[in-house]
RNA sequence: CGGGGCGUGGUGCAGGGGUAGCACGCCACUUUUGGGAAGUGGAGGUCGCAGGUUCGAAUCCUGCCGCCCCGACCA
């Protein structure tokens, strides 16, 4: 490709974007917002795409993955029947159609492949299976960001796993896990796998892929010593010991003003950990139902879990209850307790039951509880752990100090069971003549959020420096000036790189040497080929590597050179793959298990 | 949805009741050609939208819309 006939240009400025990838691929020229979280991809963004679009379907392929392709509108049927319609917030974008008929766009595709199956698999002998797509999926987040991190519209590599039994979904689950670890080496990225939460997928256990990255949204818990990792979402720590204290009368203390926890803690003289904090949220059971109200009662030390909560609260939404509704239940704002107040679901962290005496608020204004135990006080509350897990709490396999680290999830893993199944009818004879429902799991990859995750990992002060993997051109050839003997040099030079097979692109423009460098550079070219008056002087043509020293070789050389440059930035690139590989089946095995 | 910020040529910005400006980019010609060249000439803007105030609105007021950033959600 010429860069005169390339459409798409850069630019030396980009204001929108805090990220740094999504400053370098706009101004790289990859990508053109249309709207918020609504993305085009320009020549060069759509050949890094199709790169990793390369490397994921290699991957798959290779665990046994079949491609196909599905619909990006669904009858709202398909929802109903799953029971999402109800239970999705508006990130599942329904609308209708001329008939009036329900319809919704493709944010996932679950419904869709057990529907196929029930229709595609009747025995045993049909399974397993693995099939996938790499597809649009809309999901209408409340906010889109970073540019490619969180899109509205996004390709998306779903996998599925068909199996008859449990021991099968292991198998295919174990194989992803392994794929997912060489995807995310082939495109530069070093992630740790993090057990994670179900979310709206449901069914059993998942993991998340995480690129760790500072600017990542999600806060991820590691052991440092036997590996444990997991979001803090799920993130558990291990149970400090019971208190032996005997249980005091409860007594009313006068706390005027004091509404905060810092602040009850000071007029008290208790540290925050001796105060057991409640927080009334709105739980949203369904999809335009009203929401009732629920008390979390947590260690004023620590933050209530929301991931937690909704889990062990079965909720679709939940938020912050206001006054109005806290009152209405018999509760003042600043001052509550679940103490007294029956009529009110009441979820507790686990670490409060092991406390003896705490301070609680007294459902009245200007007054707090002392000598609070929920065992005693308030019998009705389900414990559970609810409380996000903090640094320094201890392991829950082998007691040592926990970290935090933030990550970006580029990927997850999901044992369905046979939730889908069952309800679109996916079934199968087994060997006895008895029916069985299909065992499922999904995978998924971002590919625009892995392209902006490699920008994350592969940049500096010039521009992008993509592995040559996901680079859109693997060679820059820049020709500087007009003179005959360069001109015939590049153009002969251009022809023999594309004939040996090589991605090229030829900045031919009639600009100065200055600007070519910088285009290269901001690109992300892994390869630079200068031909100029100064290169044909020194004896032929410049190579250099984005982030090398150039050196030069002979002109009727230079394209030999180059390519064989590039089979060695390739080589480089699967070393440090197999490197990257090296400990994975111990994880495997230390995470999942022996395998099945 | 709550909080904060911003909407002015392609890009980045200034202006703040009376002529719409700067830099980069773009077009033409000339001179240039190893790290974002120089000169000359030129094209290009409903100042986000709607209403209002005013003799007069990019500027003031009201409402709406859009985008970015922070929170609740996700690949």
């Amino acid at each position: 490709m010429r860069v005169s006939q390339l459409f798409g240009t850069t630019l030396r400025s980009a204001a929108e974007g805090e990220l740094i990838s999504h400053q370098l691929l706009l101004r790289a020229g990859f990508v053109q917002q249309l709207a918020a979280g609504i993305f085009s991809y320009l020549p060069l963004g759509q050949r890094s795409l199709e790169k990793i679009r390369t490397i994921l379907r290699e991957e798959i392929d290779a665990i046994g993955g079949q491609e196909l392709s599905m619909p990006v509108v669904h009858p709202g049927e398909l929802w109903q029947r799953s029971g999402r319609w109800q239970k999705v917030d508006q990130t599942l974008v329904r609308f209708q159609d001329r008939r009036g008929r329900d319809m919704a766009l493709a944010m996932t595709h679950e419904e869709v492949v057990a529907d196929l199956t029930a229709a595609q698999v009747s025995s045993y002998r049909d399974l397993p299976r693995i099939v996938y797509q790499i597809q649009t999926k809309f999901r209408d987040e409340p906010r889109s960001r970073g540019g490619l991190i969180r899109t509205r519209e996004f390709l998306m590599k779903d996998s599925y796993s068909l199996d008859r039994d449990y021991q099968g979904l292991q198998s295919a689950y174990r194989r992803h896990f392994r794929a997912y670890f060489r995807i995310a080496a082939r495109a530069g990225l070093p992630v740790a796998a993090v057990l994670s939460d179900v979310g709206m997928m449901g069914g059993g256990m998942a993991h998340e892929f995480m690129y760790l990255s500072e600017v990542g949204e999600d806060t991820l818990i590691f052991c440092p010593s036997c590996g444990y990792a997991a979001n803090q979402e799920v993130a558990e720590s291990r149970a400090e010991a019971a208190e032996v204290a005997p249980m005091v009368a409860v007594e009313e203390v006068p706390t005027p003003g004091s509404t905060t926890v810092a602040e009850v803690a000071a007029v008290l003289g208790v540290e925050a950990d001796r105060i057991a904090k409640t927080v009334a949220y709105t739980a949203e059971m369904a999809r335009g139902q009203t929401g009732t109200l629920v008390l979390a009662v947590v260690p004023g030390n620590v933050e209530v879990n929301l991931a937690k909560l909704r889990n062990v609260t079965g909720a679709i939404e939940l938020r912050v209850a206001t006054e109005a509704e806290i009152a209405a239940a018999g509760g003042v704002a600043g001052y509550m307790s679940p103490v007294g107040l029956d009529k009110v679901a009441v979820f507790a962290d686990d670490r409060l039951s092991r406390k003896r005496n705490l301070v609680a608020g007294a459902n009245r204004a200007g007054w707090h509880l002392r000598n609070f135990n929920l065992d005693r006080d308030c019998p009705t509350a389900t414990v559970v752990p609810l409380a996000s897990v903090v640094s320094g709490e201890a392991c829950v396999n082998c007691g040592h100090s926990l970290e935090l680290r933030r990550g970006i999830e580029f990927g997850n893993i999901f044992q369905l069971g046979t939730e889908y199944s069952q309800s679109m009818g996916a079934t199968f004879t087994d060997e006895s003549g008895h029916s069985q429902q299909v065992v499922m799991g999904s995978y998924g990859i971002g590919l625009g959020r892995m392209l902006a995750c490699a920008a994350e990992e592969h940049h500096d002060e010039r521009g992008l420096a993509l592995p040559i993997s996901l680079a859109p051109y693997q060679v820059a050839l820049v020709s500087v000036g007009a003179d005959r003997e360069v001109v015939d040099l590049a153009e002969r030079t251009y022809t023999e790189l594309r004939g040996l097979g090589l991605e090229v692109l030829w900045d031919d423009r009639d600009v100065s040497p200055g600007v070519k460098f910088a285009d290269a550079d901001l690109r992300g070219m892994p390869l630079r080929v200068t031909i100029s008056p100064r290169s044909i002087k020194a004896g032929g043509a410049e190579l250099k590597r984005r982030r090398g020293d150039p050196f030069t070789v002979q002109a009727d050389q230079a394209a030999a050179s180059a390519a064989s440059q590039v089979r060695l930035m390739e080589e480089e690139m699967s070393s440090w793959v197999d490197q990257q590989m090296l400990p994975v089946e111990d994880l495997i095995k230390n995470t999942l298990g022996e395998c099945p």
